[in-house]
DNA sequence: TGTTGATCTTCCAGTGACTGGAAGGTCTAT
DNA sequence: ATAGACCTTCCAGTCACTGGAAGATCAACA
């Protein structure tokens, strides 16, 4: 199957799957012409992939858990501590960006938001 | 003052400052020996840009909240303007947070995380 | 005066995860 | 035969820095 349908099939942009293959994460095969043939697994892979990067995990991530997805031996800990880890770390940018929220809600609350200069924001960043 | 006593005074990494000044947000004035040579207001202006990002805004956004802060005839609803758009979108990126963190949370909770290869995360991914 | 060591300068390259575009080869249908 | 859709590779750009190299300058001390 060339690149557009397996692009078509997985929800991934052509240009993404090739640089997926750029960085190592998936070699389909070449049909004689050298147009890449994507098998059925390897639309399963990138699916995988982009379900995966959609729940926010890296590239990176991404390799781990699809060399676990290939690996039939595999121990569920290992999915599971990668998933965790990422779990905390959404939180960790949850709470930020609640805060930033918090900050900035306040401080918008307070502008007149008029023809006039006088600006509790601006003051605010100025760190008055 | 040199830049690496801007650089303590307003919280930002000198290597920043010298990009802040290559596009273009601050021009100090050269000593002599060729030394950036930053005045008092430049620090202030720093130390501006420091806290808006720090509160998410884009370096684009820095840009037009440090033109508004240099001007004294600014309207405080342009700036409000601004602020309002960013919290929309900090919004937006906590609610976006929080659905992955519920689905991913599901997940977890569902995998046994142990040394076997059955895995409830992987079978999500593989969109079983 | 010499010499360390800290600080400064510019410039180039790399990060992550793509995305856009150019130049050119191949395939399908008319 | 040719149009247009699809494929190939390669290079550059995005955002906001960050790291490092090579070289100039400065302050302090023997």
């Amino acid at each position: 199957m060339n690149i557009g349908h397996a692009a078509e099939r997985s929800g991934l942009p052509a240009k993404t799957i090739r640089y997926y293959e750029d960085i190592g994460l998936l070699k389909p095969d070449r049909s004689g012409n050298g147009y890449r043939d994507y098998s059925t697994s390897d639309v399963h892979r990138l699916r995988f992939l982009q379900r995966a990067r959609g729940l926010g995990f890296s590239v990176a991530e991404c390799r781990q858990l699809l060399s676990l997805y290939n690996d039939r031996e595999r121990e569920s800990a290992d999915v599971k501590s990668i998933a965790k880890a990422k779990l905390t770390e959404i939180d960790r940018k949850i709470a930020e960006l609640k805060g930033l929220r918090d900050a900035l809600s306040h401080l918008v609350a307070h502008c007149h938001g008029d023809e006039r200069p006088e600006c509790p924001i601006i003051d605010e960043l100025a760190g008055a």
